[in-house]
DNA sequence: CTTATCATGTAAGTGGTTACATGATTCC
DNA sequence: GGAATCATGTAACCACTTACATGATAAG
């Protein structure tokens, strides 16, 4: 299975919480949605239109300069239906992340390969910048009007839980892995 | 940057771990590494024939019944060479996994919209059964000849690791929804 | 007036899935 | 002899990335 178009109802969603263009969008993948989901604006752009032709979604088209044409987008009746269709369907299987981490780890299989050590070594500073970043994003997030937007609260919650948990597991990990190959 | 074709060094490295066909790369991707990487059979075998043109590896070939042609591949010191410099290598950027679960809760947004309860309802049943799973992985790679396969068993201890406080936080936020929407 | 950012679009190419296709061996 | 699994291959298609391309607006 895998995808069966995905980012149709991550645009759908979106644009239903509040009306916006392809490239507010765009900015969302790059900035609050960075850690969740992403796509590239070459494919936000096409299943928009995709989106409109099929009446999921509205646009106030508005010209600005000469021929440059703004898009805001709307859902409608039909593409709310469409959606929450979607969030009550069962979550789909979770394919293996492109993470190098734990595949580099089995491939090293010797605990004695000074590799490894340094694999855990640099996973260990990896995730300790992202904490600190996932961090920083829930303090200004916990200060915007945001407040009231639980599910994003809830997944940044979830991200900082997770990478505490992992570091605090790498840590315990590398301790042994020192003990057993000194 | 994302991919650089990654599947190429796994493949090596499994290659490295021990002679293999392509038809056992597939098995190990459907089984014991099924948690942290996976390949279709019909992009493995193109690419084992793509790395042992350009001499990565080799095959030893045999005919069996009347025409199909089975290939044992081993590793050769060029082969070596690539998958060592590139388990030195950096980690690359880890693009976000395909999880539904937290696009989904972010676009739920409202507490007290019934979905996102039943969303962690299925979210705490999914990884129950994944940490069951991988329970019993880990019993039994304890008692094979894996044992002396450490990348293995870190990568095991991890996912089981990763699913456990997973799901603690799962239900203390399943618990905190439960007051604020009562 | 230049740089950064806003704003949208398409084309080429790659990674990966799904489907089509064939044949061998083992176990019941 | 039929089913399951071993074993390999290719073609069509889709998701996604990278690169090419254009133009508008705001800030310094």
């Amino acid at each position: 299975m895998a995808q069966k178009n995905i980012l149709q109802y991550i645009l759908l969603g979106l644009i239903s919480l509040q009306d916006m263009s392809g490239y507010d969008i765009k900015k969302l993948f790059n900035t609050e949605l960075s850690d969740f989901w992403h796509a590239n604006h070459s494919q936000i752009y096409p299943e928009l239109r995709r989106l409109e032709a099929t009446g999921l979604i509205e646009a106030n088209t508005k010209i600005v300069g000469e021929k440059l044409e703004k898009h805001l987008y709307h859902i409608t009746q039909q593409g709310l239906t469409v959606l929450h269709h979607w969030l009550k369907e069962p979550l789909n299987d979770v394919p293996p992340s492109k993470d190098e981490f734990p595949i580099k780890a089995y491939l090293i299989s010797d605990a004695k390969n000074p590799i490894l050590m340094d694999l855990i070594t640099e996973e260990i500073a990896r995730h300790k910048i992202k904490l600190i970043y996932l961090n920083n994003r829930m303090s200004t997030v916990s200060t915007t009007d945001t407040v009231n937007h639980y599910g994003h609260l809830l997944i940044l919650r979830r991200a900082i839980h997770r990478e505490q948990s992992y570091l605090s597991w790498l840590s315990a990990e590398k301790k042994s892995l020192e003990q057993l190959t000194k």
